[in-house]
RNA sequence: GGGCGUGUAGCUCAGGCGGUUAGAGCGCAGCUCUGAUAAAGCUGAGGUCGGAGGUUCAAGUCCUCCCACGCCCA
């Protein structure tokens, strides 16, 4: 037996972890690589993961994505990179490595070491980095896993320095005292980009407060606030200067609101007139906690602001500019005092008296108790609205005034807007929101008070002048001491490092800060391509922290000029903002343009009925669970068939559809795979590159090799266009049609036992088809496409490469192309569906044979297309005869149907009324005019149509009518019979469980004696029977 | 509040420049075919193409407004 038997279904778990091990053992990748080194360059540029966790299923999108293509690309014969990417440094490490470690604060993680702290987090990097590999390898993805970056290295960060420092030459670099959003957990700031997806619905206090106007008898302001904390640093209360403000009489005094909101609030009383927000400016009043020492000298008074909103509060807004954003930029404006009331824990200065080392978001109640106590509560109630809080650790953010590190964006915003419009984005609006994000986008925060992340390489002396090292070399080259201990450019060790300053001389030290993450994996289009570096470093990539992580090379400049920019990067949306960002922020500044050419990007993966999946909703599918159950190529086939601009449910559901569909093809692969071994077949290699050439090929055969040339040609083009899902659908189309088309019509010529030039016509052309329908999946489906090639190809030609993967991808043999003969096929199929249709209609079963098909249509090309094809249509609809008609007038009407796009133009408005009359039957047909009406339609306006009348057969495109002559004769009767009786044994055959090769006697009763009398010779050669004997019932046994 | 996107059969989704009777898969019911097929075929039920206006001879498709949902930004 030539080739290896094939299960019913496919163990796709068995398969990948076979060809998995044959992969390794063969070294195929490492010859797929060799085999195209130096060809035509393609270049992808790999977002790194975080190397944080075991990845996810939705991971396995995003990884999928970029094999498809690399994969395609490598069989196209691209050289490629496949460098993977981890991204090492950052909060999310820290937190993960606090948990781990039981630490639950900063002071707790200095007390515990930062040494010690930082080889945990390298430690964990290492760790998870080698689980996502093995994770990725199981998926299927092929990359240079031995050679992958870490952003954490010591070359990753010198190239971060450098690009620094280029901001600083050109005034983009400062230190800035903003308000920021702040996590007293993990007692840092966030950016602005952070903040993104933060926000949960939150219950605060709801407070109405009286702010006593000095110098006026009972007469005050009323503010709102959900923020209790902040009241104690009040200093001021903004108004709209153009809103009306009225003075309304209450129990207690006189109250001041916006007149818009007044009737919201829980204030009644008499209006007593009516001021301009205007006019209230400059009012002094009483801050709701002047006795705490950090009120001071404070002196609160009422400010114009255009920003106050009539949609919520009392129109009067509680300014406290060291707690919020906005109040603080109005604070520089009207020249206002900042009071900073809590530190990085959140815990209160000692300034404030009695909330002395309490937590902000302990004190709600202390306040408003205090404020009831002074008199100044108006109302205490509760508000449920959005409010961000921290992405990692899921505290409620406050917003602190703190002093961060920034890049001014305004010097390269125009600049990057150009560089993205450059950018072939995919989906196309998701090219608008970059442009949205960079027009939006404020100055970069790229400072962070942490401790696992790139060193920030600003120094500062004691007269206070900053230097910027540029690389590790620079450092090392301006240090005065400290430089012992320094393995890597990690704190704590860096910070030892004391260097002379670049202006006075004097000792300078480095700020504590560490960097944005953002930047770490920004800068990779430069620090893994060896950009500006003048020397190639064999494994030199791997330095600091990353050493013996990577044997990757640090490459010189002149390869980075090959591979840069990349051609094509996928990640999900979100990366719009994140490293799409940050590549594209460091690109612009270091190079002037773009690092990638083109961009996809895709949504998320939420479980199959749409819900996110969540490990407490317990929704969530792990990875390696879902592969070893699933499979690896059924998943990507699941991810390759998602749009990616909508979110892919993701489950066993869907995946269980994808096997049903896939088995379309694997059973036509195992029906060959039986009838080649029966036969002997042997393959020809040659027939995939040089053609198959087959003499004796049917029309049927040409159709299908016709329709596998038409698959080739729109697979590579949707391929091209990086459209996946486009190209799913086209190859689970050609199954159905390989399936059920032509091995449905072609399946006897399998059977027939003589060994003739037919069969193996049919061999041949099956043969073909298949493997070309596998070669073109197996960027998709790598492990089973390598599976079925080595069962069809390899193992059967020895001229043939050892695996699918570097056989190349096919090409259209432009020889086997046949439009016309698909455009006919398709004909054919109509005509067959619209018979079938008529047998369902007259009740005909297909295994009772019928006299004749009457097959009419006006159209004189279809009917010389179907003239080519009567067999087919004989066999299929088990007809004795096919007649073609041109006119259908005794079973059908004929229809005239206009041609709206010429008629339109012509007649307007009359389109109407033609189409009402010719709908009625209300024309006349004569020398290839229509008359209708008063109008005249020539040839080309309109199109004749065929539609049977009630009772004879159903119509369907393409203008056929399909009538069958219904009377059976005593002998189609008889061959009914027979063909019942064949189908009858085979089915005993199979309960027997007889091999399809085995044998049989056949014993029948005296009631089938006249259907053996007249067929009993065809009854026996379809089902391998040497005799046919009478017995008391119908029989078989095995010879 | 602004921007982007989505809304088509019970479910998941296709529907280039406006043009004839809006499709597929899954699910459901009935029938059929079957010695590769745990498959497949046919028929049927099931659609206010989110809603309302408008442009047009003609709108699922173009325009305006509105509704719902998702995302991004305020």
């Amino acid at each position: 037996m030539p080739f290896k038997p094939v299960d019913k279904q496919p163990d796709h778990v068995a398969i990948e972890h076979a060809v998995g091990d044959r992969w390794r053992h063969e070294r195929t990748f490492e010859r797929l690589r060799e085999q195209n080194e130096g060809n035509q360059r393609w270049s992808f540029l790999d977002g790194p993961i975080t190397a944080n966790n075991p990845m996810g299923v939705h991971h396995a999108w995003g990884r999928t994505l970029k094999d498809i293509w690399q994969r395609y690309h490598g069989l196209l014969g691209h050289d490629q990179r496949y460098q993977n990417g981890f991204d090492c440094q950052g909060l999310w490490v820290e937190v993960e490595v606090e948990k781990a470690l039981g630490l639950n604060s900063k002071p707790e993680i200095e007390e515990y070491g930062l040494d010690k702290f930082a080889r945990a987090c390298r430690d964990r990097v290492a760790k998870y980095a080698g689980v996502q590999t093995e994770q990725s390898r199981r998926l299927g993805q092929w990359m240079d896993w031995d050679n992958s970056y870490f952003t954490m290295t010591d070359t990753n960060i010198s190239y971060i320095w450098g690009f620094l420092k280029e901001c600083d030459a050109r005034g983009w670099l400062y230190r800035g005292h903003r308000s920021m959003p702040w996590c007293p957990r993990c007692g840092t700031s966030l950016s602005q980009h952070e903040l993104m997806d933060s926000y949960n619905d939150i219950t605060h206090p709801s407070l109405y407060v009286r702010f006593p106007i000095k110098g006026r008898e009972r007469e005050y302001l009323v503010v709102w606030t959900t923020t209790p904390w902040t009241l104690p640093a009040n200093v001021a209360a903004a108004v709209h200067p153009d809103e009306d403000y009225v003075r309304v009489e209450t129990l207690i005094g006189t109250a001041i609101v916006a007149k818009a909101r007044l009737e919201h609030l829980p204030l009644k009383g008499k209006v007593l007139g009516t001021v301009k927000g205007a006019d209230l400016v400059g009012i002094r009043y009483d801050g709701p906690f002047d006795d705490l020492e950090a009120q001071k000298d404070v002196e609160h008074r009422v400010v114009a602001w255009d920003d106050v909103s009539m949609e919520e509060g009392t129109g009067i807004v509680h300014i406290a500019p060291g707690c919020g954003a906005e109040d603080f930029e109005l604070s520089k404006r009207e020249d206002l005092p900042a009071l900073i009331p809590i530190d990085e824990a959140g815990a209160f200065y000692k300034q404030y008296g009695w909330l002395h080392g309490r937590h902000a978001a302990e004190v709600a109640h202390q306040i408003i108790e205090q404020l009831g106590e002074r008199g100044t509560l108006l109302e205490a109630g509760e508000l449920t609205h959005r409010y961000p809080v921290c992405w990692r650790c899921g505290t409620e953010l406050v917003y602190r005034l703190v002093d961060e590190w920034f890049i001014s964006s305004d010097g390269v915003r125009q600049q990057m807007i150009d560089a993205a419009r450059s950018v072939h984005w995919q989906p196309p609006q998701y090219g608008k929101r970059m442009e949205d994000w960079l027009r939006n986008m404020g100055d970069w925060c790229i400072s962070r008070k942490r401790y696992w992340g790139l060193p920030l390489p600003f120094y500062f002396c004691e007269p206070g002048h900053m230097t910027i090292v540029e690389s590790k070399d620079d450092l090392l080259a301006r240090a005065l001491r400290g430089t012992e201990h320094l393995e890597e450019l990690h704190r704590p060790w860096i910070d030892e490092i004391v260097i002379s300053c670049d202006e006075c001389g004097e000792e300078a030290v480095r700020v504590k800060d560490v960097g944005d993450c953002w930047l770490d994996a920004g800068i990779v289009p430069f620090s893994t391509l060896g950009y500006k570096n003048t020397q190639w470093i064999d494994h030199g990539y791997a330095t600091g922290s990353g050493e013996g992580l990577s044997g990757a090379d640090l490459p010189n400049h002149e390869h980075w000029e090959k591979w840069f920019p990349a051609a094509w990067i996928s990640e999900s949306r979100e990366q719009i903002r994140l490293w799409f960002y940050s590549m594209l922020f460091m690109s612009v500044v270091l190079e002037g343009r773009a690092p990638y050419e083109r961009v996809l990007t895709y949504e998320r993966v939420t479980d199959e009925t749409g819900r996110p999946m969540h490990k407490s909703w317990g929704n969530a599918i792990w990875f390696d669970d879902a592969v070893e159950s699933i499979g690896a190529d059924v998943m990507r086939w699941l991810y390759a068939a998602q749009v990616p601009s909508q979110n892919l449910g993701f489950g066993y559901g869907p995946a269980t559809e994808v096997k049903r569909r896939l088995l379309r093809l694997w059973s036509t692969y195992s029906f060959f795979v039986i009838y080649a071994n029966i036969d002997g077949f042997t393959p020809r290699f040659e027939t995939l590159s040089a053609g198959l050439r087959t003499t004796n090929a049917r029309p049927l055969d040409r159709w299908i090799l016709a329709r596998t040339q038409q698959l080739i040609g729109a697979c590579r083009a949707a391929l091209d266009d990086f459209d996946s899902p486009r190209f799913v659908r086209l190859v689970e189309t050609y199954w159905e049609d390989l399936s059920n088309w032509y091995v449905r019509l072609s399946r006897s010529r399998f059977w027939k036992s003589e060994d003739d030039a037919d069969k193996n016509a049919a061999h041949e052309t099956l043969w073909y088809c298949l493997v070309q329908a596998t070669r073109l999946i197996a960027p998709v489906m790598p492990f089973l496409a390598d599976e079925m090639w080595s069962n069809l190809v390899a193992s059967v030609c020895d001229d043939a490469p050892a695996s699918i993967h570097l056989a190349g991808y096919p090409m259209v043999d432009d020889a086997l192309a046949d439009d016309a003969l698909l455009d006919e096929m398709e004909a054919v199929r109509a005509v067959v569906e619209l018979g079938r249709a008529a047998r369902d209609n007259a009740n005909l079963k297909v295994r009772q044979p019928l006299r004749a098909v009457i097959v009419a249509t006006e159209d004189d090309t279809r009917r010389r297309q179907l003239a080519m094809h009567l067999d087919l249509i004989r066999e299929e609809l088990n007809v004795k005869d096919v007649e073609l008609a041109t006119s259908a007038e005794d079973f059908a009407q004929t229809e005239v149907m206009p041609n709206f796009r010429l008629l339109g133009q012509k007649y307007r408005k009359d389109v109407g009324r033609i189409q009402q009359l010719l709908k009625d039957g209300a024309f006349e047909r004569a020398d290839g005019e229509v008359k209708v009406g008063d109008w005249v339609l020539t040839a080309d306006e309109f199109e004749v149509r065929t539609r049977a009348r009630e009772g004879f057969a159903v119509v369907g495109g393409g203008g056929f009518a399909v009538a069958l002559d219904t009377e059976i004769t005593p002998e189609l009767a008889l061959e009914g019979r027979a063909r019942d009786l064949i189908r009858e044994i085979q089915d005993m055959r199979k309960q027997a469980g007889l091999e399809m090769t085995d044998r049989i006697r056949i014993l029948y009763p005296d009631a089938h004696a006249e259907t053996f009398d007249a067929h009993g010779e065809r009854i026996k050669a379809e089902t391998l029977a040497v005799s046919a004997t009478r017995g008391e019932n119908l029989a078989i046994e095995r010879t």
